[in-house]
DNA sequence: CTGAAAGCGCTAACAC
DNA sequence: GTGTTAGCGCTTTCAG
């Protein structure tokens, strides 16, 4: 593997001229550069980014934090994201974090090992106090998750006007008996959608039944899971606010194994809008979210983070959510 | 930030000494070990990775390139990967080619640049030739997709039984007028499988109809497509092997738009057995693919590569394909 | 416009 | 066991 120094050689040059042709420079006579680039080509030479990045003191790497890669809400949100950073000479470095603790600290810590220059988090695992101490060592964004308590740029979705909506529309279609699947953990995101459910339940002069919310609800199989322990009860739901279609699907899945009719016999309303939500039968009433809006604008406030050493933004991003009304509901 | 040199200041220790602390070296007594330790923990000390991976030439880093993270074949290939991964102190750099010639170039580069220490391939987009000519640069393993041409290890699927298995099961259910779609791009796995399916088309004494044969079949947009496209066809299939259940899945959706019965009106059979397929009515007649067992596989042919300099392998690991019948065909 | 020189932060012979 | 020293490959002042 050649180094600077080979090319320079080659070139009859300093390593320096060689650096400033590998970099762009201005201010080096065209003969040279043409030397220089032909001595590049002969050797095969590319510069090894390792010192590249010990002598910048930066990657042009960023981390961005995923609970899960296989649900598609979060690799559809990475390849807006990736996109971005793209457009802008940015590479990502996509960090899986099984909704873990310990992993997400890990990774967090690629930010003081000087691995990446930025870290973008779509959920968070830790607790705050925990994330700050991090904080010091290069650019956060908060994308999709937040928490109250967090003091970087976030950009989010409406949650509460989600769970609002989607409740209201229930109400609206004549559901009283609803019940409430979620993730299990009470985050900025979980908190503010129960919330919104909360409130289109008050309105409703309705109280919630603390038996009919069923945690621990992320994919396919929870909600299978969770349709089991319905049928179990004597007093059951007769419509269910989920947190993802994925979830929803499992529960109109095992429903009509059981003989149930959907919408009638229980109604269902996703979130998300995945393409599983109009595949399956009835197709699924949901939430849509602006994936790639969030994606977009997560990534271009890093960019400024990362350039404008004293770029001061709005430390919230809220953008809207829209209800897609189909079958199940 | 701290430095190696501010820890063995602190410390009142060298900064070998440090270093031989941070990389578990023996020969240090546990007194000083202790003292570097406290000021390591005092200061707050990260070795910066960018040095040592200069210094070590290695970074302990394997790219792993996909064609689409969105699909779920790939996402969890991915986490497969990423476990074995983990098992073994490596860390994996997901690169998203998006099916692009160039995109794939840009990454496989990494290998030159020393970003990474191996590259897994899960899909081929150049020319072997190509791609060859950074295999002098560190160690390649394919997965899943391979050509026959590559002189690296490769671990893959019997796509030929796979293609074979599926196409003798449509005909041992009675259909003879048997479409099948695919990617389009005649690689290695696209090859094995289509012969599959002519071997048996031909063993029954079935000739293939080439208007039958529906390129770019990809997810469930392109399912929904080839649909409609059978649906002007004057002289019609009555069963369809397609190349993913998401295929499959936008197949059956629109098939049902439009009042065909499945399978009567037309057998779909799928490939992957995703979650998907369980959850669509009727439920999916698929091939299960062993996702876990060849990411497994591959990563632990990847670290061998890694250590045992001169290391030979099989150069092709091939796992069978599991037929899952269920009411689609 | 170009080169010399210093050094980013760390590790690994080598000496003691 | 521990310290000294010489770089890993590159960029960036600073002179000229």
């Amino acid at each position: 593997m050649p180094t600077i120094s080979d090319v320079a050689r080659l070139a009859g040059l300093s390593r320096a001229t060689v650096s400033r042709v590998i970099n762009d420079h201005p201010y080096v006579s065209d003969a040279k550069k043409e030397s220089v680039l032909k001595a590049m080509r002969e050797l095969g030479y590319i510069p090894n980014s390792a010192a590249q990045n010990l002598r910048k003191q930066k990657t042009n790497i960023i981390a961005v934090l995923v609970p899960k890669l296989t649900n598609p809400f979060f690799a559809y949100l990475v390849e807006s994201i990736e996109a971005k950073a793209a457009e802008n000479g940015l590479q990502i470095l996509i960090c899986n974090t099984k909704y873990d603790k310990k992993r997400e600290l890990e990774f967090l810590k690629y930010l003081k090992t000087k691995q990446v220059d930025g870290v973008i988090m779509t959920s968070i695992e830790n607790s705050w106090e925990v994330i700050e101490a991090v904080t010091w060592s290069g650019p956060i964004v908060l994308c999709n998750e937040y928490s109250i308590k967090a003091n970087v740029p976030s950009v989010r979705l409406n949650q509460m006007q989600g769970g609002y909506m989607g409740t209201k529309f229930l109400l609206k279609q004549g559901y009283t008996k609803i019940g409430y699947c979620w993730g299990g953990i009470l985050s900025g995101l979980a908190h503010d959608r129960f919330f919104g459910f909360e409130k289109a339940m008050k309105e409703s002069g309705l109280s919630i039944n603390k038996n009919w919310l069923f945690e621990n609800a992320f994919d396919i199989e929870d909600g299978r899971r969770i349709m089991h322990q319905i049928a179990r009860m004597t007093e059951k739901p007769n419509a269910l606010f989920t947190g993802s279609d994925e979830v929803a699907a499992g529960i109109i899945s095992e429903a009509k194994k059981m003989g149930l009719k959907i919408p009638d016999d229980i109604a269902v309303i996703g979130f998300d809008d995945q393409p599983i939500a109009e595949v399956i039968e009835p197709a699924l009433t949901t939430i849509r979210q602006p994936i790639n809006d969030i994606g977009t604008k997560t990534m271009e406030i890093m960019v400024n983070l990362l350039s404008n050493e004293h770029y001061t933004t709005e430390k919230v991003y809220e953008l809207p959510l829209e209800l897609i009304v189909r079958e199940s509901s």
